[in-house]
DNA sequence: TAGTTATTGTTATAATATAACATAGTGTAA
DNA sequence: TTACACTATGTTATATTATAACAATAACTA
């Protein structure tokens, strides 16, 4: 069990809004969103993401500067995400392969190193856009 | 055999300069360093980044914004990628195993779905910072 | 050699992200 | 309960990364 984290205000707000979302959310479509309650800079988004981050309770998307809400409820290691990504509409979803994670995870490189901590990020067309 | 691509002055200019680094290269890094050379404008750097990241000459990396040559003789599929980087000193390797090459081309999604195209970045700590 | 396509040059601007500093809340230990 | 450390917040300004739009030129090809 890791500890539980409760997020203060602007950090639950932010979750809410991407957690309801069913597509990765870009920082500043976060902002203009939350500018109704109150969250008026670019700053206040950006921490909120940095700390959601850093707790695993959401994942940036890094080839599209986009965050998704962590779907894997049994997510521990929030550092080793793996994503598909459809070219044509954009959408992603979060990968949740035991077979794939260990894989990564004992993989060793060329002087034996390891790596617990990793992003994979497959690009396709989803089922729809096939 | 895959076509050889001739590369224009642009590019040319700006792959020998990403070529010859020993790190990852910013676009407004790669912009600083050849503006004696005659390119002037942010749009020349990144048309001739597009242009090699297309045909494999380099790669992107993305939770860095940065750029690598390719330095994998084999890889005929530069859309298949993984790198090392160095938390510490940041210093980027690109995995050429054909070990992992094959499960990721061959790892199938729930939907039984296959994607030949990748990018897979392991964080860690390189031999000299650990 | 005309037509097509890729590349270049240029200015302006959009989109993404952080620096720096002041203030306020939260937990905790003497 | 107060002082301390720590985290979060608010705010303005600015840095960094990337693309739009348009004109001109070079290279390819039928």
């Amino acid at each position: 069990m890791h500890k539980e984290h409760s997020l203060t205000k602007n950090q639950q707000i932010i979750f809410d809004l991407i957690d309801k979302s069913t597509e990765p959310l870009k920082a500043y479509s976060i902002l203009f969103n939350v500018q109704k309650k109150g969250i008026k800079a670019p700053l206040q988004v950006y921490r909120a993401l940095d700390k959601l981050v850093e707790i695993g309770k959401i994942h940036k998307i890094e080839s599209r500067n986009a965050f998704i809400a962590c779907h894997n409820s049994s997510c521990q290691v929030a550092k080793a995400t793996a994503f598909s990504i459809c070219e044509i509409c954009e959408k992603v979803t979060e990968i949740s392969s035991a077979g794939l994670s260990k894989y990564l995870a004992n993989f060793k490189d060329k002087d034996g190193m390891k790596y617990s901590k990793y992003n994979l990020e497959f690009f396709g067309l989803c089922k729809k856009c096939r």
